[in-house]
DNA sequence: GTTATTGGTTTCAAATAATGAAACAAGTTC
DNA sequence: GAACTTGTTTCATTATTTGAAACCAATAAC
């Protein structure tokens, strides 16, 4: 699972070493990070010093476990704010969610699916725990919809970093039967996720696309097959692709406001 | 306002122009960081490259601007669940919400508050867009309620990162003046922001406590000076404080699941 | 109580990667 | 078409990163 290119200099890293962090999904020893990284002692132990230092990474000195540092959480505000569609989305989605079920918001960012925003049924409030979270994109509504919309060259690359693990019997197992469902995702104008990422979770999903055929994100509409079927799902069709029409013409228009 | 130490490396060097880029608060030209950046250009031109290559960076190639890229937030996912407060806070700040007013956990980061989670009393739904938000400490009512428990030597270090820049006429102007009510506020063990930060805008802070009397970070209740004075606002004493303990007494338990 | 073992930190010469002055492109404006 | 402004590349010099090995501290084994 080597994620990042291998020479992009010292930041590649350490960079590196955030994403192995990140990747336990918990707070780790000094030594689980060294075994899955393939620099030497020292050499890690110094990147990671650094990167404490700096906020990237946060140490426990009583457990002497590392997590990720929270200035990552003040940089992400920003890059949230002006680097996704969210800003601009938010309003759309708003109104979308009164059809009665999930909406998610989502970028493509590194073949996989990148959830930027979600309207959840219940009044449960969430937060960055929704946004941030990532997704195979091979096997969810969002993640079809876009790689159906991209370039050639651009899905060459994102089917490459796809492992195509097999999450439900329905999940494609293949770069061939996927590219197929593509082409008709692509014929249709909206992508279907048939349990292929959980089993009892459907959604209908849209891509968000700029003037110039650019596929920007998707939106899709959520629900589980306790609450209605494919068939019933598909009725938020015309409301979905609106909805996706909409936030893509937004997104055109926006022009950060000349200087400050 | 020279954030990071001088001396952390490339890395360093690295981060900091992310947190020039953020300052921004748009996207930026090359030339605009170029200016305030103390390297020479190709130094700053390779960098931002290396920063846009692992998307820490996003680059328009359109407009030519850089933004802060995607790969943060989903960083910043990580770091939020796990390294901050956030995920065992949460439904105690969902069962102070019922007092109708807005809820804020924060933590200290860098000498500034660093806003963690968010109830608001509209309905309205919030994502990164509140999680993340930063604000000077000296004026708002959990920046003074983390200051006042913190170790002398910790304190010291964060007053000097304070600008004390004067936001209102309440706001405090010299350490001298912030640390006498930062007595006040660890004899009494709430903080007020006497509307220091924003003119209207009132809050009640409790600092959370580990068992080692270590400041974890605070939560406030805040209002408008519309819908309630001071005075109304301290009948959420019980209430806050009671919260902060709870919150406190989580964290103190919490032990990350024996291994995966 | 001594001896391994594991986990973490420091050293220092060698290797590599970052540096930055300057040349070079590619637009813009005059 | 000349003078800017803005962005990109080159290349010898320099400084930082590197990593084997030594070291230290704490725990486990004997």
């Amino acid at each position: 699972m080597d994620t990042t290119s291998p020479r992009d200099g010292t930041v590649g890293k350490a960079l590196e070493i955030l994403d192995c962090v990140a990747g336990f999904g918990r707070p780790v020893r000094y030594s689980e990070v060294l075994e899955q990284s393939a620099h030497p002692k020292a050499t890690l132990y110094r990147l990671m010093q650094t990167l404490t230092n700096q906020g990237m990474l946060a140490y426990d000195s009583e457990r002497h476990v590392y997590s990720l540092g929270l200035r990552l959480v003040r940089l992400a505000h920003t890059a949230w704010r002006e680097s996704s569609l969210a800003s601009i989305a938010a309003p759309f989605l708003d109104e979308l969610a009164r059809v009665g079920e999930s909406i998610h918001l989502a970028q493509m960012d590194g073949g996989q699916v990148l959830f930027i925003d979600k309207r959840k049924t219940s009044a449960r409030y969430e937060t960055l725990a929704e946004a941030g979270r990532v997704a195979p994109s091979h096997c969810t509504g969002v993640g079809k919809a876009i790689l159906a919309h991209l370039s050639p060259a651009r899905l060459e690359r994102a089917l490459r970093q796809q492992s195509f693990m097999t999450y439900t019997p329905n999940t494609h197992e293949t770069a061939e039967s996927l590219m197929e469902e593509l082409e008709q995702i692509r014929a249709d104008g909206v992508a279907f996720d048939r349990e292929e990422h959980e089993l009892g979770i459907i959604s209908i999903a849209a891509p968000i696309l700029a003037s110039n055929n650019h596929v920007l994100g998707a939106i899709s509409i959520a629900t589980s097959t306790n609450r209605l079927n494919l068939q019933e799902l598909t009725q938020f069709r015309p409301e979905l692709l609106s909805t996706a029409s909409d936030i893509g013409a937004a997104a055109e228009a926006w022009q950060f406001p000349k200087t400050n």
